[in-house]
DNA sequence: AGAATACATCGATATTTATCGATCTTTATT
DNA sequence: AATAAAGATCGATAAATATCGATGTATTCT
């Protein structure tokens, strides 16, 4: 048996436990991020100054209206972004959420 | 033909353009975080003072060797940790994007 | 009421990912 | 040199995901 450095073993730190919910949701937030046709078209949404209709999404990524809108669903429940109904038309906007995470993750410096 | 309300088809805001690159290694960053298993080594990672080895992070989550290896390597590519090798060991310890996106992501208040 | 539009959902398929056991590589010990 | 240990890689398989076309649903217009 070889004897690791500094008893590695023997001093791990236990995190303090997060609730498995919480440890889901951290991960479906990222995984929504984690596609990058949903990137950009979380910066696009985020580029705007007012909510953007969905109908203004499809088109402009090669992909079919369901597929966008599969994507946008992700996105939404993700909470990365916020979607409010209008009559035949829903309009999204980005959240404070969604904001961070685009920031940090496309920051070259990190 | 319907008309969209304030002709949001003509007043979309085009983003500035980031590079293809940029948008896939944010995707790639995001998407490291996106599986809980690694949410939860990352968390374990990030609670330590000391960098971690490998070893010890093994057999604490029910998956082999070889599972955890994978993982560690997306965190490794993604660069939300970074690696150190030490003889037969490797130790990671958290990287200041890892540690941004790890309270982001469990924060409950977002 | 009927037609048209925006979007969601369904079912199918292809790609990607997670996982494992087996094996390989590297380093350290004897 | 032989052995042992840590960790990476390989090949296979199962599960998850992205994608599409078709269809369904809700809403608006005439």
């Amino acid at each position: 048996m070889r004897k690791r450095p500094e008893n590695t073993c023997c001093s791990v730190i236990e995190p303090t436990a997060a609730e498995p919910s919480h440890i889901i949701r951290a991960a479906r937030r990222a995984k929504a991020l984690g596609d990058p046709i949903r990137v950009e078209i979380l910066q696009l949404i985020a580029a705007q100054d007012d909510p953007l209709c969905a109908c203004d999404i499809v088109d402009r990524y090669g992909k079919s209206q369901s597929t966008i809108s599969h994507h946008l669903k992700l996105l939404t429940e993700a909470e990365v972004v916020h979607c409010q109904r209008s009559g035949l038309w829903r309009f999204y906007k980005i959240s404070a959420l969604g904001t961070t995470l685009l920031r940090i993750l496309l920051n070259p410096a990190n």
